[in-house]
DNA sequence: GAGTGGTCTAGACCACTGT
DNA sequence: CAGTGGTCTAGACCACTCC
């Protein structure tokens, strides 16, 4: 066995038997060259290895940490009935709370909403998805959430629907009126529009380098990929999202529930 | 920039371009170093960014390869009624297809099943799921599947029982039993439960070294970890199953049936 | 300024694969 | 055997953070 192996493996059992505890500063690079006589490469190629198993996470210029365990975001399979529950709601009632703020527990004022929109036009993958032809003018909206206490975003969310069906409300063109109270139901509610089903799809996949900056991961942290296709009453794809998640911070939960065997 | 980072954008670029496709050998590490004019090990630093990015591949002693797209295993919504539909077929017709046929689209004849099964003691997490007292005494059971054609695992399987209610029906104790004709729903059938629903709990974090090597993953891949928790018609937890799997190869579909607007 | 992690080098030797 | 990737060293310099 390598050494940096035999190295990984000995800090891996101190943190997992809690000698190590999680926060706790980890000795220096160079101290720990000088424990198990190694060279400093063979030692970061040791830490490396931790890292990337999401054990520890080092910062440039203050030290090497354990890694703690992060608060999971719950995305269970009820939100989807929840949201269409409240689309008949009263303003009032619909902009008191949304979604978010249901799967982290946290308040609205806790949040950081941004959103920016734009018009393009569907590529094959879209195109196929909304049974639309290649080309058509579709809107794309890009949400970001962001925690203010931690500065930590909770998601990055690519929202695409079919712009000749939402300029029936102009309203809902305008990225000015997010966050809209009662969400992505409600505004097709707005059009006459309700949904029948959604279908999630979710993967998981190693983050780009620009996920890995936006989402304040670590090396070595995967992200699901949730692909969230909505349908309505008439079998019509309306919209379609592409949810990009932490995976060091979400957990999904589908509950199925089963038919009776007859009597 | 950091030269392993020029160096690793410049090979995403050709990889996501397909200048280099999918499949293809690179140039040996030597030869890349006198192309970019830099040390082996920061050659090296620069494929391990592309490494854990899940682009390339490297195989010790034949050379490094543009990684190729992996065939998805598609687990859908609907397969655990499907399961339930089919509990009480009879014997020849459940033992022709099982569950892990359908998701994959491969045959009974292209897999290798293997079952190993032991008692334990329930841990707190287990005891807790199943709201049973600590050190109740418990049935583990072990699985793997394997495709005959690549010899790749599809998922490492732990379920857990309790043990007195499944001692009813010794048959039920012995591994020697698996592959199980109509699977865990139809087993519990033999004890007469019958489930309500199955709720789950899907997560993803980096592989343990155990896992990379029982997976057949490569450096950078995430797992896969859902927890299905069996519960039946009189509320009880009777079954859970921690599922890993691979994430490069595995796809989630669950579809949320909304209810109408009363007229 | 002191201490930390991040980058980089030049070169050595080993382990694995295929011929 | 030749060619490949895997491991390791000793030492240098830089960038960042905190005091």
């Amino acid at each position: 066995m390598a050494k940096y192996e035999r190295i990984a493996d000995d800090l891996r059992q101190k943190i997992l038997s809690g000698e190590l505890a999680p926060g706790a500063r980890m000795s220096a690079e160079t101290s720990l060259t000088e424990q198990y006589k190694v060279s400093l490469p063979t030692m970061r190629q040791a830490l490396g290895v931790l890292r990337a198993e999401g054990l520890i996470e080092s910062h440039h210029g203050i030290g090497t940490f354990v890694r703690k365990p992060r608060q999971k975001i719950r995305r269970t399979t009820d939100r989807y009935q929840w949201e269409k529950d409240r689309v008949r709601l009263s303003d009032g009632k619909r902009a008191a709370t949304g979604a978010t703020e249901r799967d982290t527990g946290l308040k609205f004022n806790d949040l950081e909403f941004y959103a920016k929109y734009d018009a393009i036009e569907a590529d094959d993958d879209l195109a196929q998805v909304f049974n639309v032809p290649h080309g058509t003018k579709m809107l794309r909206r890009l949400y970001r959430t962001r925690t203010k206490s931690e500065n930590s975003p909770l998601s990055l969310i690519y929202s695409y629907l079919v712009y000749d069906v939402v300029k029936a409300n102009p309203e809902l063109l305008d990225e000015e009126n997010e966050p809209w109270p009662g969400g992505t139901q409600h505004q097709l509610y707005t059009l006459g529009i309700e949904l029948d089903r959604i279908v999630d799809e979710i993967s998981t996949r190693p983050p780009t380098p620009d996920e890995v900056e936006q989402l304040d991961l670590t090396q070595g942290i995967a992200v699901f990929n949730l692909r969230k296709i909505s349908i309505d009453t008439g079998d019509r794809v309306v919209e379609v999202s592409n949810v990009i998640l932490p995976g060091d911070r979400t957990e999904f939960v589908y509950m199925t529930k089963l038919k009776r065997w007859d009597a």
